[in-house]
DNA sequence: AATGAATGAGGTTTCATTCAT
DNA sequence: TATGAATGAAACCTCATTCAT
């Protein structure tokens, strides 16, 4: 995984700088509180210039939370054996949540706070989350189940709820200690979950 | 539990009718998108009333979601036996936080969303539900794994990842399935998480 | 005639000032060039006042338009003897409208000068005038035509020719004379245009 | 007259095809309404190739104005037989007024729509239609009385109401018709107007 | 105590204009 | 000569908050 360059190096230079100072904004501030003043002063852009590259500051959003569910995706598919046994990829599955997580964790931070807030007008995300990354867990559970060697568990329930495991003591973290000790959760998660999850 | 009456029955009578006008309303916007007229109007009050009760539409959230965390502390309290074993008290624990997910599903739908976000002027909110809450989970796990009960994992990892686990996963339900299937969710994080945080 | 209160006598207080702030600004600068924070300042009110008064910048046009049109024809319909023949009709309507121009100069000059611009989202204004107004004109052009009295002209032509007539010859005065001799206008119209249309 | 080739045709070829972009966007938007974007656009040229041509926004519409009233004026002036009787010469200028407005209608009419309009920093072009144009009607109608012919009326009155009267009734027709019965137009004013001006 | 008309700071967005290419 | 990406001033409009009733 590219450690070194920003989640966003693949963009246009200006809409790079953009997003990187929306992310950098939303550090402080909340989408709602963050104003696209500040967002293109921070990317050294003229106003107008936001408007060339988004729509409307909602845009901006719905860009980021898409791009994000995109990138994690990626990620995690890159890096899933696609030919390993279930519980091998779940926990491949996990190492690579927790990486993407570790790599770009402001945007990370942004992305796990803003992604549930409800919004008139911009539904989608979530649903893009879901279709698109819980489903991926969804399938590794639904086929360790059949082949008899995970539990046999709703996938729903649990898909969604080792997203919020992993996420939410991700987030902790950060909120309350500022580091990521991203190795030790990955140990504790696999201990307890992973091993949960195995038929005896 | 009292399944009845709203989470705010022991209110004054408007601050209890603005409470849950703001609760109706934010389940179609978040709070930033919300505005006090329209949430005075739901809750058949004067604007000026709204004022009356709340110092500003800011204090209105933050009075939420720490009643919210108050609440949700003391009814998991009152059901967890302080005298029961570690697993026991995990386990009541969480049929505790489902039960009242499921008691207050809007008022909690609302809990989660906005809990995490970023708030200038508003930063307590999240750490109240640590220090208050979470820590009260921490405190088991610490307890549990001291007996040997539980396998060793680091108490922040894995009480928030619980937390998140439950939150998300309830969550998802309402969200995607519009219904909110209690008991099987108990059941399948029982089966995971609880199985798989006790020793072998 | 009431010539000593403003057009707008009859609105709510602070309709009115805001309606005849806009008139007084449209003095200078047309609708397009002058600002609502322009208007509020010069109405005394807040900006947000006038957004409780009018849904936009937009609807203060269209509601002016509309209220233009609407005393013009209450005031001309109020003037015009029905039971008159045309051409004493046509006399009478020739004064009312010269009248009304005069007493309510600046919002005339106003509604003459804005009534033909093209509007998008706006296209009703000019309908109204012909449909209620213009019509007006054309029925009594009609009669006499009927009557054997005028001579056979078509009347949509003749009709909007004459309001033409009148209302460019008098923003004609009022732009470069500063001054209004209304009495001399009446006489050389009718001289002219009702001697015109006469049938020998 | 020169039916086939626009008003423009006179121009450098970027001029032009920039005032005709102009005047295509004016028939569905006012002057304020339209942006350079759109014209240039329109125009097949670059934004900036708009500020070669001229000088800014304003700049168009007073170059627009002034070249209509120049051209109006040509042709009227061509047309009309300066040996001619007044009566004969303001025959033929009606004609001609009307010819002008019926080659050019697009531009006609957003020459009526936009000449009338207050604008700051433009107050000329106004003047220039009375001062060039209006002037040369009023001529003959001096001329028309000193000889006997026509009757004792007011030449600004007159001269402007005449200018109204082809002006607002030719609008008329193509607004709520669509269609432009020149000939008949023509013969209705003459009928009226010209026959009112007469002296019996 | 309760109200809602009034306010204006401050946000989003547009668009005429510039300038490096 | 021709361009259009970039700009930021300035406009429209919203909405939290106040205060006279």
């Amino acid at each position: 995984m590219d450690e070194n360059n920003g989640i966003f190096s693949g963009l246009e230079e200006k809409r790079k700088q953009i997003c990187e100072a929306a992310i950098k904004t939303f550090q402080e501030k909340n989408f709602s509180q963050a104003t696209v003043s500040e967002i293109a002063a921070k990317a050294k852009v003229g106003k107008g210039t936001f408007y060339l590259y988004f729509d409307n500051k909602l845009a901006l959003l719905d860009f980021l939370l898409e791009y994000g569910t995109k990138k994690l995706i990626e990620y995690v598919k890159s890096v899933v054996d696609t030919n390993g046994d279930p519980k091998k990829r779940l926990d491949q599955l996990i190492d690579a949540q927790l990486d993407f997580f570790n790599n770009y964790r402001e945007f990370f931070s942004f992305f796990v706070r803003e992604m549930w807030v409800h919004r008139e007008g911009l539904e989608e995300q979530i649903y893009k989350l879901k279709e698109e990354y819980i489903v991926v867990i969804e399938d590794i559970i639904e086929e360790g189940r059949e082949k008899g060697v995970f539990k046999n568990v709703d996938k729903e329930t649990i898909s969604s709820g080792l997203f919020g495991m992993i996420s939410i003591s991700s987030i902790h973290w950060i909120i309350f200690f500022d580091e990521y000790p991203r190795d030790n959760i990955k140990e504790d998660i696999k201990k307890v979950f992973l091993d949960g999850l195995l038929k005896k």
